[in-house]
DNA sequence: GAGTAAGCGAGACGGTACGTCGTGTCTTATC
DNA sequence: GATAAGACACGACGTACCGTCTCGCTTACTC
């Protein structure tokens, strides 16, 4: 993704330690004293790391960002499969993959559309108060913003295969014929979805099971009464 | 909002020119080189100023965008009334108030919720393709996501006034009985909003008539069949 | 000295009370933190007095700071008399003249050069030790240094009259054979004055009144044997 | 003399290109536009040079020059020697040696202290008429009088070496009988040295080769009748 | 198993912008 | 009309990072 110039370096070479090392500066850093103070100079540093070890790989702090945290949302998601593997059997089970890592996992498919719905929404807004997490999607997020390629980039691979994960619960539902066989998945999903990240990114109110749980039931019921 | 620090500046000897200098300097950087190639020293350059000058009323470049881009909303609403009595008593009336200024003016009232929805929407989306418009207010959002406290502001001055204009539309609806009783305008609002807000900051898909109107028919009928 | 530029201030409505209190604050500010951190803002401040009103009667810190020496210079002179008459009659009249302000009294003659001029010097010594004079004369003299139009105006107005004392002393010696008819005071003189002013400004050895007991002893026997 | 400060930079790796640049651009300046007007931010430009390669290595401008200074006169020192060689055998050899660098070549000693005193002071004389010297010596010698810690710096190594010569040339015609043995050669030589210094340094009279002479006679003579 | 070339840590370098301070000019209101 | 106050355009300050560069050092791969 950042390799592959012209007289690009021979990634064979790479040395693994540094680059984890970076990673974990990286993420480390947004978290403690956020985006706009993080610097190059200040990961290479707390990285143990040449600053050219940083600009050999990457070509800028947003594209560090955005490996690092790819990274550790992979790591996030090879977690959970054996979490459910040891969990399997037990009470819960839902409430379990719904805390962490469910958006990789899939969405449950009950056949009640509206549970499931709610149920993944309600472990995404828990989800959304781990600063681990939030701190640099923001970053990602606002950097994405205003820098095009960046942002299209964030969307590809991160936002969309979570996206993709409700056109497919939703196709299952038209399927069960709980959707309207006319509706658009791709658009349907973000009824719900951009209301709770729009109040999320941008402060434009609070963010609740009871919000999640409404959205939901907007949504699916319409605003005009029936 | 940007004053009244400890020993702050005597307000009343504040220089009228100097600042409207300054926020024409800031829209027009915004614009030509984008937010983060903007600098104070780039803005006070072009404007013809002093960087203290800048210092001493504003404290960040985002304030000063801030400042300017609501000076530049609030010239544009003081014009449009003005072609408003201009151009009554002809057609297409509602596309004249709909492309600039129609946020400030409050959405029409047909008795007929969706079309009226369905107008306002698609006013939003030429308004959003002006690029003295988006530049800004991209830089402003991506500038408040990582900043809660310009966030907030941001939300605060120039969101939520516009979102208000929708509670209140749809309020008249309910009281037509076109929106269900028991929903809570302040949310049904972002069914539509939001998913515009976020295809339109975050690249997440393509911004058309054919998309919104689509919004409006799912947000107001629902994704249930009937 | 400094004013009756073309469009001059009118000096006769010039303000007694800022002109000391700006003197009072110039002394004070280069004692207390050195000339280097004393700005014309400072000055201001501390005086009580806008930046404008020593704008319009001075042209640089250093002029001030001139004058205002100068005027501290008249002080001291004004105050002895007063002294010296009020001490008439007693033993150690030496003593005491020298201790203050002998400068512009004269250099005493008793008949015995060797004896006038230690006591002189020796006096002198006691008097750099004293930071109230000390600072701005080593202000005014390294200003001096690198800007000639000062240094003349300094030597001119606070060296000269000082050396003229010597000039006065010696010629009386010569007249009395102490001493040779074809040496030229004004450059005798500085046989013991420049080599202790060459110490006290660039701290090139230490001053004490052995020292310029030695000074007298060489510069009036010579330094060959005889 | 400047560096070795905590966490001082490597010197190992110090561009001499840069130091040699720095060099140039501060003594040009100096001469050009005169101390007070030369920056640390001119020096920089004129230098090719980035602000902070100066502050890495010196702590003000005047370090700048002290060592700029220092490292011209060593050169000029280096490049005697090798005049000295080429002009050996032809007439004016003293007049050749006397106008460059004279200081650290030593003192000449023909057995008349008084005529080589007096050739090494109009030496000295014609020097301080050289711009190229002139300059920077004023600049540090003004900065050295409000700076102590500089001060002391300039007489240690720019000074005090230069006085040694007279201190060495004393002692040997001590040795011969032509000055009385009870004389601290340290404080004779500012009999005539001083005075120079002063009237150069503070414009308070001129200086010129019968001026000069008139001090060794005086000096060596004394004022007294013998 | 020696030679070589790449990645690496370190950090100096030429730059740009930061936010602050002081300059000298100007304007306003007060006396 | 001089004054206290202070906003203003300007320019230098000393600092922080940028992205590039050069220096040994270590670590593979090649011969």
């Amino acid at each position: 993704m950042a390799s592959n110039n012209p007289t690009s370096p021979d990634s064979t070479r790479r040395s693994e330690r540094s680059r984890r090392a970076i990673y974990d500066a990286a993420l480390a850093l947004v978290v403690e004293i956020g985006y706009p103070k993080t610097t190059i100079e200040g990961i290479a540093a707390r990285a143990g790391v040449g600053k050219q070890t940083i600009y050999r790989w990457w070509g800028s702090k947003a594209d560090v960002l955005l490996e690092a945290f790819l990274d550790l949302s992979e790591q996030a998601a090879r977690a959970v499969p054996r979490e459910r593997e040891e969990g399997a059997g037990r009470e819960g089970r839902e409430e379990q993959e719904g805390r962490e890592g469910q958006e990789s996992q899939g969405i449950p498919d009950t056949g009640d559309l509206a549970a499931d719905l709610r149920l993944v929404l309600r472990a995404t807004v828990d989800e959304l108060r781990d600063p681990r997490f939030e701190a640099p999607s923001r970053a990602l997020a606002a950097e994405g913003l205003v820098n095009e390629e960046l942002g299209r980039r964030f969307v590809a691979t991160l936002l969309e295969p979570q996206l993709q994960l409700y056109v497919d619960r939703l196709r299952s539902a038209q399927e069960a014929g709980q959707v309207r066989p006319d509706v658009d998945p791709r658009i349907a999903l973000e009824l719900f979805v951009s209301p709770l990240a729009q109040r999320w990114l941008q402060y434009t109110g609070p963010i609740t099971h009871a919000y999640t749980d409404t959205l939901v039931d907007y949504a699916l019921n319409g605003l005009a009464p029936r």
